[in-house]
DNA sequence: GCTTTTGTTTATCACTTCTTCAATTAAGGC
DNA sequence: GCCTTAATTGAAGAAGTGATAAACAAAAGC
């Protein structure tokens, strides 16, 4: 016994969650194209008992999306967002903080990657999760927390999206720069990631503002008061000063 | 003759530049796991073909590598880092701009992804270059203009580096948002880009010198004045504010 | 016209892909 | 111990992989 070349006899319990571990870490590493072979050569069985657990190598795959991103999402990060008992910018750091440090993980972002690389709507519908469970409501408080018209008197501008994918981009960048480019991580990635978060959010609530400003001065030129309590932001002369970019 | 299932004869030069042109949209679209019998059919030539201008299909995406990569490096880049007719902050957003406009391309974003998640050194060297022909020069030359301690002083930290490829990575991921994950992208993402640039370089130079004076700290506790003129730094960031287009 | 040159294809090799199914072997209940 | 149950494997199928070599065919030179 203990034949090293056949695998130990598990229950199927057992046996299954090997595999979808072995299959995330595998599947990181490769990508979504690696072979179900070396898939199990690495878990130390044979091929044909993947598919006594899974029925075809998408399933498979279908069981990792639920298994390491669906049961990674936190209902908290939601909860945090409509925290009014801190201010917006607080919450967006709390939620930037605790999600990054989630998704900063080789399987998550390679798995991702991956997946939008073959076309696979699972990168799509999550970064949709993000937009209208987290930026979307945060956006609303953010608008009634600075004196802006709400959403429903003025819709969510793909520019104030924009505000936050920004902010939310360059951190994700901090981990793919390392676990997809190959580079060297930081030695501290979420030291990093809070002196960034820290040097953007300074900015935000003005951009925001401006952003907005410039959206209702777009639907009814000329009309109504300052908005954003400007008098109360130093900066505000330079970020709406510029004429857009190159063009409309 | 105009036989529709047999290819046009050409002269070589010209079916290699089709083969080459043809490959990198279709790597670019599928990853570099392509088949080289579904390039061919693409290209409406027989698979045996592409053997007879590329001994591998290694060699092929070589070659993209030359064609979509090196050979768009602009040496204006690195030019305008070391203008001091500018701000640092004008040249960066300069080097950005024009950087962004190049890379933001369905194949170059999408091979690039590909080529990290097959463990292809591309990305890395690619990314070492613009860290040291672009940032290293740059912030230096923010040392210099915050009269902060020269690099040979105090070498370029980690941190540094980090705040401009924050700012880059914010960029870069309105790119890869829409060509590698799937989502809509911007209406116009050179304006998106441009608006999260606004915003971004307005605190740059203040993060930069809190960086180098914790650094400094770190260093020797303690010592000397207070760096960076913080004092004049508001009126100056913007002094010499954007002169016309995007480069010269 | 004919020959030479060479761009292109047909046919094929050795190997690998995902998947299936009957045979094998280990564990659990008695 | 034996018997039942089921976890695991060996063997194989149909299709697809990168790569090769010889055959074909369209231009170019004379």
């Amino acid at each position: 016994m203990a034949d090293p070349t056949r695998a130990r006899r598990l229950r199927p319990q057992d046996r299954e969650r090997q595999i979808v571990q072995g299959a995330i870490a595998f599947f990181a590493e490769v990508g979504l194209d690696g072979h179900t072979r070396e898939l199990a050569r690495r878990l130390g069985i044979t091929q044909p008992l993947l598919y006594r657990y899974f029925p075809s190598k998408e399933d498979l795959i279908e069981r990792i999306y639920q298994e390491v991103y669906l049961r990674r999402w936190k209902p908290e990060w939601e909860a945090v967002i409509a925290d009014r008992g801190l201010p917006c910018i607080e919450r967006f750091r709390r939620f930037e903080s605790d999600y990054q440090r989630v998704i900063h993980d080789y399987a998550w972002l390679r798995i991702f990657v991956s997946a939008g690389m073959k076309g696979y709507d699972l990168p799509r519908r999550y970064l949709g999760m993000v937009r209208e469970r987290v930026f979307a409501p945060l956006l609303a408080e953010m608008r009634r927390e600075y004196a802006l018209p709400a959403p429903d008197a003025l819709p969510l501008g793909e520019g104030e999206f924009e505000l936050l994918f920004g902010i939310h981009g360059a951190l994700v960048y901090v981990g793919l720069r390392g676990l997809v480019y190959g580079l060297a991580l930081p030695e501290d990635p979420v030291a990093t990631r809070a002196a960034l978060l820290d040097s953007a959010l300074v900015g935000l609530r003005q951009a925001h503002c401006a952003v907005v400003r410039r959206a209702l001065e777009a639907a009814s030129p000329g009309g109504g008061p300052p908005l954003g309590s400007p008098e109360t932001e130093q900066e505000e002369t330079h970020a709406a000063r510029r004429p857009s970019g190159p063009h409309p």
